[in-house]
DNA sequence: CATAACTTGTTGGCTGACAAACAATTGTGA
DNA sequence: TCACAATTGTTTGTCAGCCAACAAGTTATG
């Protein structure tokens, strides 16, 4: 006898559609076009199924966050991986946030435009990301601060700076593929980053280090 | 005698209150807060003047655009200027985009805003905008290309790879000022940014040669 | 008085939310 | 094991709110 019953399996699955088809949609055209018709359209489901399982739109995004949010913090793209020398730290997360990119691109395209979503009307969503790119900022600051500590990163850097600049390549890499697939190669962008970060902030870099790659 | 006559003063007069309540607007909460009736309550007049004045919601964002457009083009922060080393004037442009920003936040934010808004549902501005960033990437590809010739680059960059990541940085700034105005220092970061591509993409840069400002 | 500037009234389309109906599944007593 | 009631899943009908667009009317200018 299976452990989940048919039921509970059956609205497992049309939630899962439901947050799939939400995904896309809003990776495609932003939260204007992820509306109920179009969700249940696409899901193979109908326009009142969303509500009455997420009770609201803020109810779906906020289902919608989660998931893409707990697979991120499975595949260590959000949190940094302690352990390491700082610097290796930096590099880690931005590789697993590239990796992800790749494996992923529906769910981690829907979290980017959201993040982008952020800066229009809904309150509640700015401050979530407000706050998401602050934490961010504050872990990147320090493990660039532990680098220095641990002599991995140059002790002129300013850890604060570092942080906004390193953020601000992620979220401007994304804004171009999001608005252009096609313009941007994603893969070599991340490359240039990590150079770009052993380069500037690694303490043992040499200029002559900075292959491609 | 006033080459104007007062009704086409007064028009005009009415024209600049409306554009500048909608540029207003889109910078606090993106196109979705810039209603007509919002824009005609800020600007002191009624909702449906805008109509009479620009036709459609396109038309007004069209004036809008071409508006800020020119002013940044008379500023020369979105061409480059030509004429100085290739790294010169990649550095000019930065430094245009900075002096533009603290000088007319208004106005940079609501493009930038736009600039954001270009990856929802509207087709027309999702082109707009991504032509806009091509170009973008060409000129300042282009002149790290120059800078490659004139001996003020290194010849091992890649100015496509650079290109990308100076565009990008430059939205990052800009997307986690809009989000939350008090968390960034944005003077800070473009300094910082100026520094690394002198640091990085520099000829004759050296490493001790990196201290802020 | 004629034309331009501006306002107010109205309409139609779209969306989120809810409620009531319908369908599938599961539990229960004999 | 079989009927049948209760529960859970899903759909369709409907309503209220918001907004852009247009049209008709009102006020200012020449």
């Amino acid at each position: 006898m299976p452990t989940t019953s048919r039921q509970a399996e059956r609205s497992h699955r049309s939630s899962e559609a439901l947050l799939d088809a939400a995904a896309e949609l809003i990776s495609e055209g932003g939260l204007g076009s992820m509306t109920f018709a179009a969700i249940g359209d696409r899901a193979g489901y109908s326009r009142g199924l969303v509500t009455a399982r997420f009770g609201s739109k803020a109810g779906l995004v906020d289902a919608l966050v989660r998931r893409v949010w707990g697979r991120l913090r499975e595949a260590r793209a959000v949190p940094l991986a302690h352990g390491e020398h700082g610097l290796d730290e930096l590099v880690g997360l931005i590789a697993a946030i590239r990796d992800q990119t790749s494996e992923n691109p529906r769910d981690v395209g829907a979290l980017l435009a959201l993040m982008f979503e952020a800066l229009g009307t809904d309150p509640e969503l700015r401050t979530r990301m407000a706050s998401f790119h602050e934490n961010m900022r504050a872990d990147i600051a320090d493990a660039l601060a532990r680098g220095i500590a641990d002599g991995s990163v140059r002790a002129d850097v300013d850890p604060a700076a570092g942080a906004v600049l390193v953020v601000a390549a992620l979220r401007g890499f994304a804004y171009q593929w999001l608005l252009d697939r096609d313009a941007i190669a994603l893969e070599q962008a991340y490359a240039e980053l990590i150079d770009l970060v052993r380069e500037r902030y690694g303490a043992d870099a040499e200029r002559t280090a900075s292959v491609a790659r």
